[in-house]
DNA sequence: AAGCCTACCAAGCATTTGCTTGGTAGGGTG
DNA sequence: CACCCTACCAAGCAAATGCTTGGTAGGCTT
């Protein structure tokens, strides 16, 4: 097999170039990281830049498109197991988890800039990820509703908004490498979901 | 009593100023959001700001230490009654949703700029803040789980950033006039995290 | 009537921003 | 050896940005 297009262990310049970006977007936000920060940090130019991408728009546009394509994957995976309710659930937060572990300058973007971007036509497929969102924990909480693991007297709507803003929300202080592994903070997350913190 | 310094109903100038300037930081970030746009929604020119602040900064400022000083007023408040832990930690939570309620763009500034207005000296207070924040919570858990009203196995830290999380994060979709009223929100939200949503 | 204060306008300056243009060095291929 | 491709540099442009400066209109006080 001949190596002569990707040279690096560390994938294509693009990729590395696509990462670097990533984690600058993700430290200072998009419309506050420029072009400059980029380029300082890859050890060139800022024209350069535009040798390898478009804009600067379509460098976050790549980051996050991936990211979430492979995160949706998964999604689909627990739906169409034929696991019970509960186990489902918590199959979707262990993911959320680990995308957070795996992933974590694109979970920081799109949390923090998405809101920004979905307002530009060539994001809007954002909106759309965010609606498949709703519907797969949507879909979880009402089969444990209607399958009596879960309370009969739950607003799933409000429940749903508690669990996708918590388990999402954790990019914010949750370190690879820290006091805590991703399935550490996992369990106990959903022990607390599932059963309060009440004795 | 002269009414001369606070003509307007919508109390003084720079107070309608400083409102407008939030719901747009909030909205649009703060460095997302030029003394242009500050100055078009206020209907003047942006140079006009400046008669009333010394910079783009000290608005933010001002917006976001007159905001803290009232909250924490009340955090200090339910630490010095003399209820119960569980009762104590219920009323921390309704304080909170009820500040999203009452100063949603505040509230909203500072979980979206917290982390880069810190970044500046001006702005150390923030850090300090969210010590003092920090330590209600901790406090407020530990004293549940010293006098059993809390499961003994809480990892405190941990929860801690959870609540933290997730009663601030609501900034980001409640509404006031919307579906639920921020009681309903927080008596809702208390139930999940005492009780857990398991059936 | 004189002076002062509040609130604003009109114009512009220095810097930063995303992006463009024309060019070059080095390596592989026919 | 001629050709081409990848990856970059050097220089700069137009727009946007925070902020400054000098001035004006209207009301209140003395």
């Amino acid at each position: 097999m001949s190596a002569a297009s990707t040279p690096d262990a560390g994938g294509s310049r693009r990729e590395q170039l696509l990462a670097i970006a990533a984690r600058l977007f993700a430290e200072k936000g998009f419309t506050n990281t420029t072009v400059r920060d980029i380029a300082d940090a890859a050890g060139i130019l800022s024209g350069s830049l535009y040798h390898h991408f478009d804009s600067k728009e379509s460098m976050v546009d790549e980051i996050l498109s991936t990211f979430q394509e492979g995160l949706f994957a998964r999604y689909d995976e627990i739906l169409a197991s034929d696991a019970d309710a509960r186990t489902k659930l918590e199959q979707a937060v262990r993911v959320s988890f680990e995308a957070i572990e795996e992933h974590g300058p694109e979970v920081a973007i799109f949390q923090n800039d998405a809101d920004h971007l979905v307002t530009f036509e060539r994001f809007a497929y954002l909106a759309e990820r965010n609606a498949q969102s709703r519907q797969v924990w949507v879909t979880l909480l009402e089969e444990g509703v209607r399958t009596g693991v879960l309370r009969a007297d739950l607003d799933v709507t409000l429940t749903y908004r508690f669990i996708r803003d918590t388990v999402w929300v954790a990019v914010r202080w949750y370190r690879p490498g820290g006091r805590h592994t991703h399935t550490e903070v996992a369990d106990q997350y959903i022990r607390i979901l599932l059963d309060g913190i009440s004795s």
